[in-house]
DNA sequence: CTGAAAGCGCTTACAG
DNA sequence: CTGAAAGCGCTTACAG
């Protein structure tokens, strides 16, 4: 058995075989000053003696890793998935690579030590939802670190997220003019900042078009499935029957559709529902949820373009972008038959 | 402003703060020999300077990163997010990192490559579905790698998966015991392992128990619920009507379930249908989806525990291991009300 | 048990 | 443009 431990070509082998010292093959690899000759000479050596550079042996020189931390939650949440599909292509297309932290009690923590530890050059965060001691002091260190999907405003650093106020306003405004006046909002935990924002979003927009949204027809739970069913079952025991319901993200709109069939309401006849996040499952037939859609692939891109300039040094102050949502019409709101 | 690129804390400034060597504050941390008396006192003094670990250099040093490898494709299914979050917490608690890659074509060699590069010290790939060059000489290079979730008969290195063929035999199985013998099946690619094991165990075990498969209801296409839709559609147009239908996974089964009730098709009463994975859409209200269930947690502990006795040096012949699957039982197979 | 020293594989001033 | 050399921050024989 060859044994994979056996010993590595390093780049004065490469040197050797190219008949250049050492430092000439290191400034091939770092694109350094070097003659076309002698690069063609290295380049080809590189090739013979199967080089291939040593990172960690870069990364304590440079102090870099090349490598940026990603921490998400609830993977369980389609949208999730969505998301980190979005960071992983914009890392790679940034050259760098990924270290994945699903979110457990200590994985901010883990995170923003990993910097100190210079495993990662920075950390994007796609679900903060406080301001922990840890992420205060890393911040006050100078760590980079980008804040995407949701928002601390006390933060100071860089954040990236969809106008969750505005795509609160925007259902508000499509609702109304289509006369969908007695409207009900389920919502998730009202510690994440995207919950609170659309709700704060569409209460406010459904006020200043003179149909304020009853207080009674307000549920919050956790973003699940299991809580938008329940959410719609509460809000059928009130008071009055909504006919329009806009649901914190797509999961809790789900599982409130499917309560409103199981109760024998007919969607989008007697109840419009819409979401927030467009994930796959929306736009499946069974559902076809009129949704709110945030862009994962240009949040992302900001993301890690913006960690990228703070690791090479950028210390201007912290940027914080809203991308404008969109509203995505389908059958769950369909103007009546 | 600090800027995050001040001169870092090393085991020289906590020597000095301990009245200790460098060699001993390097004891302390990779669990040496050390008096009690200087340990607690290195520990204090880097408490005080506020020291953390440079994790290149040890990795320079000592050749490993620990970090491992996660290739994942197709987050779209939820099964992998599923899985990834399996393999998170299995290689947190082996006390590793993990660096993840989502499939694109180039992934598979940058996950290898990174081996080379020292950058990882193994690789989990969840989605395998060819003996590629790159596996091949990282193989015969003694390469750490586990294959989950697909498998690979030709291929020489570990792999963990769920008994895909014995869970096509459970469907069987159980269809047949409730008299549901006109069976179909509607399957993932045929380059996927999964679909063909699938596949091979519900004919065998349907042909054993006397009611052979047919040719014309047996649909394949890709792992998706658009995918599921079509193939049902596809064999309403069939000389047989199925009683029953067993899909690759739940996506496709779900896609299906949603074209039968178009179509008119009551579930269960009409048309039984089974799935594969136990994604959580599965055990929603409007699916209640019978499938079989693989158990991730299981999968991914024995996946990263296999690769750190491979990182560790074992070289014993490849191990291969299927997972019992499970049927679980739910309201799309309900034996008629 | 402890320290002085070598060295992991690179990058990068410094001379020439 | 190029080489000799220092050094990034650790780990680990080697002496004592």
């Amino acid at each position: 058995m060859a044994g994979y431990n056996r010993r590595m070509v390093t780049s004065r082998d490469v040197a050797r075989a190219a008949g250049v010292s050492q430092a000439t093959v290191s400034r091939v690899l770092s694109d350094g000053v070097v003659s076309e000759s002698a690069r063609r000479r290295v380049l080809a050596a590189m090739r013979d003696v199967g080089y291939v550079p040593n990172r960690a042996a870069r990364a304590m020189r440079t102090g870099r890793s090349g490598t940026v931390g990603v921490v998400v939650a609830d993977l369980e949440n389609p949208f999730y998935p969505l998301m980190l599909d979005a960071l992983s292509a914009a890392v790679e297309r940034a050259g760098l690579r990924m270290i994945v932290w699903v979110a457990t009690n200590s994985t901010n923590a883990a995170a923003l030590e990993a910097i100190r530890e210079r495993s990662v050059d920075g950390v994007v965060f796609t679900t903060a939802t406080e301001h922990s001691a840890e992420l205060h002091s890393a911040l006050e260190r100078g760590s980079p670190v980008v804040l995407v999907n949701r928002a601390l405003p006390e933060v100071a650093c860089d954040q990236v997220s969809s106008d969750n106020d505005a795509g609160g306003a925007l259902v508000a405004d499509y609702l109304v003019r289509h006369d969908r006046i007695r409207a009900a909002f389920i919502g998730g935990p009202p510690r994440a900042s995207t919950s609170r924002a659309r709700l704060r979003g569409f209460e406010r927009r459904l006020r200043e078009l003179g149909h304020p949204l009853r207080p009674d027809l307000v549920v919050e739970g956790e973003y699940t499935y299991d809580d938008g069913r329940r959410g719609l079952e509460r809000m059928l025991r009130a008071a009055v029957v909504p006919n329009a319901l806009f649901c914190g993200n797509d999961l809790l709109a789900l599982g409130a559709m499917d309560a409103a069939r199981a109760a024998g309401i007919r969607v989008p006849d007697d109840l419009w529902i819409v979401g927030y996040d467009d994930i796959p499952m929306s736009a499946w037939n069974a559902y076809d949820l009129t949704t709110v859609r945030q862009d994962v692939t240009e949040t992302a891109g900001l993301a890690v373009s913006l960690l990228v300039s703070r690791v090479a040094g950028d210390d201007r102050p912290p940027v914080r972008t809203q991308f404008a949502p969109q509203l995505i019409v389908r059958g769950s709101t369909r103007h009546s038959v």
